[in-house]
RNA sequence: GGGGUGUUGGGCCAGUGGUCUACGCCGCCGGACUGUCGAUCCGGUAUUUCACGGGUUCGAAUCCCGUACACCCCGCCA
């Protein structure tokens, strides 16, 4: 028999009573009735519940273990009763009945109570115990989504007879927007390489060599301040290029390779292509953002013919000026003070995360 | 770089200048319990202490100033 495990936890069906097997993995939870101990078994794959009675050796050793101490047990896969079923789990027809156990790693107290998944610890904690963070189901389903991710966007590509390339980390500094990221050189003193803040001049070289069609999933590197969506540093972007190709081709590939990834991914509902497209100038007179959040409701109006005309002074001379006075149609706001200066804050319906409503001035000369 | 908010026992938090010897939940520890699955029930637990330093006051977790740290917003992010 294997030393460590015949199933994993998400394995064992009623079909499998009455077979003798080996499972490993942490203790999540405990429920002690004095005289049986019930154990939730957890691995990567789900939970088996144990059963230890209280004949055997070790009955005594669970008891006091601390939960995530990682076991190794050997049992019988029994039917449960029909009224002890546990409908949650898809092992929940079935128990093991310990008859050997291996305490493999034994665990202290865990700063972080694993089994609440309701818990909002500070992001200090939650870091600083990251690995134990990472063990609960939400973070643990995150990290597998990612994976998930780039696994179905890298074979939407190569399917679409994409290249995938990698190029290099440290390079030379090139002149793009961010600060960049540098790391000192050992063998030429007193210089430094720079990170890539995209794959820019390597995707470039690759595409004047002739190679076609090029993507990857690229590292970038931006020496810049975090925002509460956007972590400090790096991240990775899904970076395309092809050749001979319209604007609408390569919007075509965009559109299919994000759409369908949203659509297995994700419940929110996605544009079927083609998705709409705005002209930069019309984004930003609408919008003013040629990244335009279209789920804000909110678009500006251009109101230089009535404030050329109103008593307004410092309005009326920058339309004469060739200047733009655009205004915002709030609804539900009468009464509200809005003499000079007033800003409101706008909730946005409740959309953004909170503590970042913005304000949004009345009226501006642009 | 600028601004705002916050910092209370292992975790999350309550806490109107005196009733704080600081509430509650979780955890943890001890006890009971042979069918639970967030087990249940009983009892206990935590440098007289509220990030740190100073000040106001008869009296400060609470008010003021400074420092540190954290988060958020602006700047920044082709």
């Amino acid at each position: 028999m294997h030393p460590y495990r015949t199933h994993t936890c998400n394995e064992l069906r009623k079909e499998d009573a009455g077979k003798t097997v080996r499972l490993s993995g942490w203790m999540f939870r405990l429920r002690d009735h004095g005289g049986i101990l019930f154990v939730d078994l957890r691995d990567h794959y789900g939970i088996t519940q144990i059963v230890v009675h209280p004949s055997r050796s070790f009955f005594g050793l669970v008891e006091k273990a601390h939960l995530e101490s990682v076991i190794t047990v050997t049992g019988e896969v029994k039917l449960r009763d029909p009224e002890t079923i546990n409908h949650d789990l898809p092992t929940g027809e079935v128990e093991i009945e310990a008859n050997e156990l291996v305490m493999e790693g034994v665990s202290g107290v865990t700063p972080l109570y694993i089994p609440d998944e309701k818990a909002e610890e500070s992001e200090e904690m939650r870091l600083k115990y990251r690995f134990l963070d990472l063990r609960r189901e939400k973070l643990h389903n995150n990290i597998i989504l990612r994976s998930q991710v780039i696994r179905f966007l890298r074979e939407q590509m190569w399917a679409k007879g994409f290249n995938e390339f990698q190029t290099p980390i440290l390079t030379a500094s090139s002149p793009e927007g961010a600060r960049d990221y540098l790391v000192p050189s050992r063998i030429h003193r007193g210089m430094f390489y720079a990170l890539p803040q995209a794959p820019q001049m390597f995707k470039q070289l690759l595409m004047v060599s002739g190679f076609d069609k090029y993507f990857q999933i690229a590292p970038c590197f931006r020496d810049e301040a975090a925002r509460a969506d956007r972590s400090p540093g790096e991240f990775y972007q899904l970076d395309i290029e092809m050749s001979y190709a319209t604007q609408d081709e390569i919007f075509a590939v965009v559109e299919d390779v994000v759409g369908k990834t949203f659509a297995k991914f994700s419940t929110w509902q996605c544009n079927a292509a083609p998705w709409p497209r705005i002209k930069y100038r019309d984004a930003m007179m609408v919008y003013g953002s040629d990244k335009p959040d279209l789920r804000n409701p909110l678009k500006w109006f251009d109101m230089s013919d009535f404030f050329r005309r109103a008593n307004f002074k410092a309005f009326a001379a920058c339309v004469e000026n060739g200047g733009l006075v655009k205004g915002l149609l709030v609804k539900g706001i009468v009464g509200v003070e809005a003499r000079q200066g007033t800003r409101l804050h706008l909730l946005d319906e409740g959309r953004r995360a909170e503590g970042t409503d913005r304000e949004v001035p009345l009226a501006r000369a642009a």
